[in-house]
DNA sequence: CTTCTGTTATAATAGTATTAGAACAGTTAG
DNA sequence: CTAACTGTTCTAATACTATTATAACAGAAG
């Protein structure tokens, strides 16, 4: 698996691997329908516990990205292409506005918020 | 103070707290030399520890948001107009990635998230 | 049927969040 | 000058989160 997680970071384990495994499906190396590694053998592989990655996996899920079947396995859901549900928008617009006006108050103006965000985008596809 | 804390939120107060701080500032409530309460009198009207209003301000001293003149009180830093320092730039990147990312996943495109955002930057500058 | 799956439960450890109380030393206003 | 106010530092208690460790359970899959 395609995943760094660092330990001495203040973000906690679970959080990491939730993120980069959305990072993964925003790349294309997660498709929808496909399965996640198990807990357990994907704990082994990071070495951390199958609770941890748990908790990563039910993160996944709680964001309707991954679909948990009980007693079998994970698999990427299908992503709604250029649609979003009214209420992941406001759980993204939540999440983004403390961001949105820490940088107004650090000094960037709506075009160069808007310059890092393509960069960002770009940078997701290209890596 | 116009400073409105949701106790059974996930989100901890101290980071609550900072958060309406630099959105106070983005709207022109508080402005660059303005001085901030005293954690003490803060801490009373918000009723809550005097230490955990300590915390967001260092949070925001982190940030560099504001300056702490130690045994004297807290100020607004001048607020660079139309300028950022690489170091914030870099750190609002690796902030805002991650969310960036999600609405991708989550089907939104460049320009829909573009358009969330300058909704956003609207709704500061109206309330 | 046996292995693998997520689920659930208990428990221990470490760290964070929040509150409380007190003492200390520099700042400031009367 | 002095008294009130300031952030700082310390100890300490409580509650919650994060992480790990075992273990047992019951459904899925080969």
């Amino acid at each position: 698996m395609f995943i760094q997680i660092e330990p001495e970071s203040d973000i906690p384990i679970y959080a990491q691997l939730a993120s980069q495994l959305i990072e993964a499906i925003a790349r294309g190396k997660l498709v929808s329908g496909d399965a996640l590694p198990s807990v357990r053998s994907l704990a082994a592989d990071l070495g951390m516990n199958m609770h941890t990655v748990n908790k990563a996996y039910h993160e996944l899920e709680r964001k309707e990205i991954i679909r948990i079947v009980p007693k079998s396995g994970a698999i990427v859901n299908p992503l709604s292409k250029d649609k979003i549900r009214v209420d992941h928008l406001e759980r993204i617009s939540i999440e983004i506005k403390p961001i949105i006006i820490e940088a107004i108050v650090l000094g960037m103006n709506p075009e160069a918020i808007n310059k890092l965000i393509s960069s960002i985008i770009l940078s997701i596809k290209e890596e």
